[in-house]
DNA sequence: TCCTTAACAGTAATGATTACTTTTATTAAT
DNA sequence: ATTAATAAAAGTAATCATTACTGTTAAGGA
């Protein structure tokens, strides 16, 4: 009988992938930085492997239009900049009120996010985009 | 020369079923809403007026797989049954940490949103769901 | 009334994501 | 080593939410 294999070549480097980078990077982000080393791998793997280390606890996924995803499982918020896409971190040592609010309300609270949207310094820089 | 018209009919019924639900509706559910009462009324149109109104802030958008909109503007936090999706409102009067961070960094912060995922009481009661 | 134009309906297109079908490759037992 | 069993992968098709596009309607001012 054949055994769980965790951990497949590809899931592997999916993995460091999101590990390496400092870019909250989505599924299509990890597809691309993929492709060279890893010619035949295709993106329904990416989502797939995505999803599945998402959910055991391996990765935190982020809300938003396009799913980003985070290697850091320590809680911390992040801030998504409305003009050119970037997210960053943010620290958050403390868990916001409504968690435990919610606990006691008789929710089962799984997880919980907090996303800041805004224009990043590099972008108010240039005093709005010239496109 | 035309002015502004602002309130158009179906904008404000749009409007009005936001306001009038306590579900956080969706652009589809506003559809379904008022498509008895407005039978031309497209589902395109609901797109743009939400988010004109969610631009405007005289609504707010809810991160997640499928936007939602809430007419309450007082700030407070989401929570969404991973079980039945229903969403629902947490009070939240304290500005999280995060947010002054964020500013103090250099950020022009536009919103923020604090969603919490969970297991609501009623889907929780009826241990597991039977499908 | 006639002109201008915002907002609309209807539909097509896009983009992210998921589902499906076939192939590959790893493991375990022979 | 060969084979059998199966998890994971590739490749592709389908779905779903959302956006864009193309006329059409209708309100307000001249």
């Amino acid at each position: 009988m054949a055994t769980l294999r965790r951990y497949s070549r590809q899931r592997e480097r999916i993995y460091q992938a999101v590990h390496a980078s400092r870019e909250h990077p989505s599924a299509q982000m990890v597809y691309d930085l993929l492709r060279e080393e890893l010619p035949r791998l295709s993106l329904g793997t990416v989502y797939r492997n995505l999803h599945q280390m998402a959910q055991e606890g391996m990765l935190q996924e982020l809300e938003g239009p396009t799913a980003r995803f985070d290697a850091c499982l320590a809680p911390h918020a992040h801030i998504r900049c409305t003009c050119c896409g970037r997210v960053m971190d943010l620290s958050a040592l403390e868990e916001p009120a409504p968690v435990r609010s919610a606990a006691e309300a008789g929710w089962q609270v799984e997880r919980y996010s907090l996303m800041l949207e805004g224009i990043c310094p590099a972008c108010a820089g240039k005093d709005h985009n010239e496109f």
